[in-house]
DNA sequence: TATTGTTATACTCTATAACTATA
DNA sequence: TATAGTTATAGAGTATAACAATA
């Protein structure tokens, strides 16, 4: 376990305070009118994982049961995923994400490049790099 | 500007994703119960800067001027904040964070890196390393 | 008896619109 | 006429508690 030094208690306050902001400019970018930041996550998780249970769902993305139950439930009235029961369990339902949910992915992924393209523009290019290089450990920090 | 190669992408939906599920458990990590993330951020800006207007508040934490009016509101109850007129505009006011305000960031500082320690528990040297290079840039990303 | 998911309900945070006071 | 801040109100998102069905 990495030892937290005086340096990296400063480190600590910017990371926290950078993450919370950032997150909020984040809800207003959201690239899909319709579709809240974590409904967006929560395609992105299926987009990885294939499916899921919305008991495994609401583990990954940090929420309670019920509020996946929303979630699931307004993303399948906007035909965004499918819901099917568990072939081994029938108090489980398995969520899938349909091929509308795959091309809303993949056009929201450009206009985020868009949005992205204007914001990293008051970056350079090593400023650019280290953030590429920290994003797959910030998405472990998240998962842990 | 940096050039947004097919690469990138990936990497932005990482970040993306990465920062929304953290904040999420930042949300539940807050350190002082009463305390919500934003008010916390606000006391972390007043104690970097001073003072400053509800409205430069607003500004800084990207939250519309009525949301910033009820936080500073709630800071004053908690005795967290010192509200003064506005010695040249007799519109505006001046908020100050009072002694109590940084002694409860020295505190709850303390008890933020006993969670992280935790968390980066299961992350490398090299990964924490990354970690700490981005946080700035992070932080400059959200000033943007 | 424990677990998965749901329903019903309430709370927190934020936004928009309309208003007041000052510039 | 424009700006800083406030008040009133509404909406989005999430949580907790109680419940149903299944294991």
């Amino acid at each position: 376990m990495p030892d937290l030094s005086h340096g990296d208690d400063a480190a600590v306050n910017s990371l926290r305070s950078a993450v919370m902001r950032l997150s909020r400019r984040l809800k207003h970018q959201r690239v899909d009118e319709s579709l809240s930041p974590t409904e967006m996550s929560v395609l992105g998780t299926l987009a990885g994982c294939g499916s899921a249970t919305p008991g495994e769902l609401a583990r990954k993305e940090h929420v309670q049961p019920p509020s996946m139950t929303r979630i699931v439930a307004l993303l399948e009235a906007k035909g965004l995923v499918r819901l099917e029961p568990h072939p081994e369990d029938r108090r489980q339902k398995v969520v899938t994400s349909t091929e509308r949910a795959e091309a809303m992915l993949a056009e929201s992924r450009r206009k985020r490049n868009a949005w992205l393209a204007g914001l990293v523009d008051g970056l350079d290019e090593d400023e650019w790099a280290k953030l590429r290089e920290a994003a797959p450990v910030l998405e472990k920090l998240a998962h842990l």
